[in-house]
DNA sequence: CGACGGGTTGAGCTACCTCAACCCTGGTGG
DNA sequence: CCACCAGGGTTGAGGTAGCTCAACCCGTCG
């Protein structure tokens, strides 16, 4: 299921696998995750909190997180949410700078930074990967920005949902049956706007034929063209 | 006025400066880049296109830069600005995910992307350096969806003055007399809102007192702490 | 059973957008 | 030298997308 550039090291001689698989020392990113220890977090609990510490990194094995900011009056918005197979707590800082939270019940693996630094100190294959993981952070927030700073509401949940789908996708999972973990509050807070126009948007589209809502939580998207269209400013 | 933690290399057993001195061999991000040929660019010129291939990472010398994404019907986001001492063209994709142009004449220091690659590779501490250099742009690009996700416009417009307010006290120059290289356009395309909203904002804050618009590109902050009460909501 | 969290829908409001006129400045050319 | 023009900025009037407030529905849980 995860797509592991094995990364070669330039530190030991040895090129082929079965020396390295006899040292028994883990050496990507991947590898140290499936060795670490298991978190399993309940629905609305913060895995941590902006101005924590920064400890961990953690990878989402199930479940959904959500990342986001709060402002002192209470307005939110979110970052991004993290699947399985997503690595949060990334970025140099000492402290974090946004919530985490789960949306709803998930299982995280922990690593801790001390490990992971010291690691990127001697193998720079383990750097690379954390840069990769943080490049990709930086386009899913460039991406957001486009949505909250050019679109109109309906381009913003149809942007969101192909987005979902092209997630499911890459994991192999249905484009057309997407899962919404998430309530609508956080959607809104997520494309900046309210729970009213979230809920009327996805029932524009429901009336326009371009999805079905079984329930709340499940899309299934019936014109993925038009809803391409609708996505880059068609009306 | 750069503030450079010089790296220990891990790879020679030189630890004192005499002896990286007698090498002559560019050690840090920053050693690097002050060595790297200079490009003059003209206002409204490219440094780079979405989709190019990523060939170097540049740092600003002097003038500003624009970072933007443009929607196929012409609608731009602007996703960062970048000053002297800014370094732009990160992220581990092979093709640029935006648009770099001037905003004004502007002179770079030019890296090419095969040898911070290459150095990368053997030198963890200055794959940490590009690291932590990523990590800053991720941190802007978060500040800017609270904005364009949460705020609104003069609460826009006053988070924006105060970051460059911001800006230049770090770089030692005014709290308060703030240079705007960029046009209105530029302003709204940044902060998601029209021309005509930045100007009238602007002349809100005037008439409040709040600024001071000697021409349209220069802003003198008269009373900060209002400022700061606008960009957190008050009113 | 009632309470509560989440979702939907309606009615009215408003912050911002759109369109348009006008001003100012700097550069160009007659 | 001045007239003209183009690009950038400001201001006004009116329109509208999305917000606010409120009612209501439904499923779940104690």
């Amino acid at each position: 299921m995860l797509t592991q550039s094995l990364a070669f090291t330039t530190l030991t001689g040895n090129a082929m696998a079965p020396a390295r698989a006899e040292r028994h020392e883990p050496r990507s990113l991947q590898e140290h995750l499936a060795a670490a220890p298991l978190r399993k977090i309940e629905a609305k609990q913060n895995v941590f909190a902006e101005g924590d510490r920064s400890t961990h990194i953690y990878r989402v094995e199930s479940g959904a997180i959500s990342l986001h900011r709060i402002m002192p009056d209470g307005r939110r918005q979110i970052l991004g949410f993290a699947y399985p197979g997503d690595v949060i707590g990334l970025g140099a800082s000492e402290l974090h700078r946004f919530h985490a939270q789960a949306v709803k019940p998930t299982q995280l693996r922990c690593l801790r930074r001390s490990l992971t630094d010291s690691v990127a100190r001697v193998d720079p294959e383990f750097g690379q990967e954390l840069f990769h993981a943080l490049s990709l952070d930086l386009a899913a927030a460039h991406d957001l920005l486009l949505s909250t700073g050019q679109r109109s509401a309906t381009e913003r949940i149809a942007t969101f949902l192909l987005a979902m789908s092209r997630r499911n996708q890459r994991h192999n999972r249905s484009a057309t049956n997407i899962d919404l973990p998430m309530t609508r509050a956080d959607i809104g807070d997520f494309l900046g706007i309210t729970i009213e126009t979230v809920s009327r948007t996805f029932t524009k589209l429901r009336q326009l034929g371009i999805i079905d809502l079984a329930q709340s939580t499940s899309v299934r998207i019936l014109d993925i063209e038009e809803l391409e269209q609708l996505a880059e400013g068609a009306q």
